[in-house]
DNA sequence: TTGTATGCGTTATCAT
DNA sequence: ATGATAACGCATACAA
């Protein structure tokens, strides 16, 4: 196994007495570029090794065939599954993608969409961090016209696609299916309603209740981060309560799970005095005893169509902006589990 | 908000009435640039938007500043956090991720090698998938003296570095633990032993057995995938036997959950029948009932490690091998929880 | 300290 | 159907 030189079209050229031009259109398989000769230059090239210089190739061209991904953070079920979708997708059309995590820290997002810049990415896939609501870092993006999709945590924005499920929808079946199991003191756990999908959710949580003649309360939503440790301090709260609610619809699984265990422990037996549902659809919704009721939330999927729409386009147009904003949504469901079921 | 024109470092020559290659050596920070047109030269880029052009830089310099990183599949909390922890050390040392997945298939490893190959990253770090056992589309590489380091699912190679827990030793204290606890009939459910992980901890198992006199029996060995699914079906087969066994290993705690439901279904009291050892510590762990004892297999630390000691190499040596095979074993520990602890 | 000139490997334009 | 050549933007050897 010996070291190798990297080989050029040039050295393919002068083995065949044939000139530079003729090897880059066969390579690129050029209609114009004769069967006999192409076999040639696809054989010797094969034999010595050669491989494109994507860096030249790039130069001339100015694309990088490179996606730009930002996501909050990778290491939740949600979205390795959404990355995971974009990869496959990518994978399948020549693309790279570039994944960075913003940390939930707009700072951090800022810094990712510099570096993605400099790489000369040909799009981006962003979901926003916890706390950004201004976007004008995005601006050098359109300024390029280079496309951007927002998946998950979107904002409202005139060149760019968004890909969502419908928040709102969802959480009012959510509300509607404890209304329907009896409950009438529900409460709602949820992120700070700065990004849109909060904001929906809640919207949706108070129009059920609305829709049902149920009061809304105030001290009935709680703001808080939604980890699992998140969910365990709810437990207390709730716990705290003059009146324990009979009901929690909680805005991902993770911190419903928290708060299912930390009041099981205190002996409130689940759905029975206090019933469950989550968000999302993450394994652990069917590990936990009993099932939690939540709402699917298709990763694989969304990455699969973000990725698309950003590569269609691509190909459709390499230089105009995603003119009217679009949305994408994606369908989901409520998948009913032990966790919200009373007993009649 | 105006379309922009791509500014070179001719551009800024330009108006500054000085040469490009001042204009590049004073963006590299070039010591022998003066004080007065560096500052001259920095403000200008800044406010024409200067960004500068990688290819170019790249074609010039045979250097990309890419890591590629190939793994099994990245939807598992193990392998998010890896690609976290490698994510979050690249994006300190200025170099990108390029992340593919090779789906368990030698095949999709294949073409992942060479399209990695092809976007001439500077490095490589590889999980191995399940079926891989010829390792020489790596050869690639070590011809070319690109450092490749295995994570994981590692294979014995000279010129490349492993990054592993101890499997064996690990797996011995699991199976220890579970003599401890007063178990015999200790079954161990695990992957088919191609890969060293697999095999190294089938010999912990096996050495266990025998430092405590208990005869080690073919058929308390059984191979499947490790899935949640292949957990259910395990259980089937566990309750289908004569004699049935009082402690399970499981190779990964997806499976061990699988398993523990399906038979508390039917009624088997886990720990008192059959207490339970699983391997990862992924969340979930801690989710069902009884918490599950397990490995913990501290995912983002060894994503971490990958990635510093590859880009280490890069910058003490950009061209040479990784000569002397080098195995960096990190630390992970034994957690016991309650389904493993018979009551005496 | 700065400038000149060249090449990195590819592709596109214009000839032939 | 093929060839000659310029250009992409940068970094460096050499000269001044």
């Amino acid at each position: 196994m010996s070291t190798e030189k990297e080989v050029t079209i040039y050295d393919i050229a002068r083995k065949l007495n044939i000139s530079s031009a003729t090897v880059s259109r066969a390579l690129n398989d050029d209609p114009v570029v004769s069967k006999k000769t192409k076999q040639k230059i696809f054989d010797l090239a094969e034999q010595m090794g050669y491989r494109t210089n994507l860096f030249a190739r790039n130069l001339r061209n100015n694309r990088t065939n490179t996606i730009g991904v930002i996501i909050p953070r990778i290491n939740s079920f949600f979205m390795s599954s959404v990355i995971s979708g974009m990869e496959k997708v990518a994978n399948q059309s020549g693309y790279n993608l570039i994944i960075s995590q913003s940390s939930e820290s707009v700072e951090k997002e800022i810094k990712n969409v510099k570096t993605l810049y400099n790489s000369r990415v040909d799009g981006l896939l962003v979901s926003l961090a916890y706390d950004t609501i201004d976007t004008s870092h995005f601006d050098v993006f359109f300024k390029m016209r280079l496309p951007l999709i927002f998946f998950d945590r979107v904002v409202e924005h005139e060149h760019a696609t968004n890909i969502i499920i419908d928040n709102r929808k969802k959480a009012y079946e959510a509300t509607q299916h404890l209304i329907d199991q009896g409950c009438r003191r529900i409460l709602h756990v949820t992120a700070i309603p700065r990004q849109t999908v909060y904001v929906e959710r809640l919207a949706g949580y108070k129009q059920a209740l609305a829709d049902h003649n149920i009061k809304f309360k105030e001290d009935y939503v709680i703001i808080n981060d939604l980890s699992h440790r998140a969910g365990i301090e709810t437990a207390a709260i709730i716990q705290a309560m003059n009146t324990m609610p009979d009901a929690v619809f909680v805005s991902n699984d993770d911190c419903a799970i928290g708060c299912m265990i930390a009041l099981k422990k205190a002996g409130i037996r689940i759905p029975d005095d206090i019933a469950f549902v989550g968000f999302n659809n993450d394994p652990i919704s069917t590990i936990v005893e009993p099932n939690l009721t939540t709402i699917d939330y298709p990763g694989y999927e969304m990455g699969v169509v973000a990725a698309n729409n950003l590569i269609n386009h691509l190909h459709l147009n390499g230089v105009a902006p995603i003119h009217t904003t679009n949305t994408i949504i994606i369908r989901s469901e409520l998948i009913i589990r032990a966790s919200s079921l009373k007993r009649k």
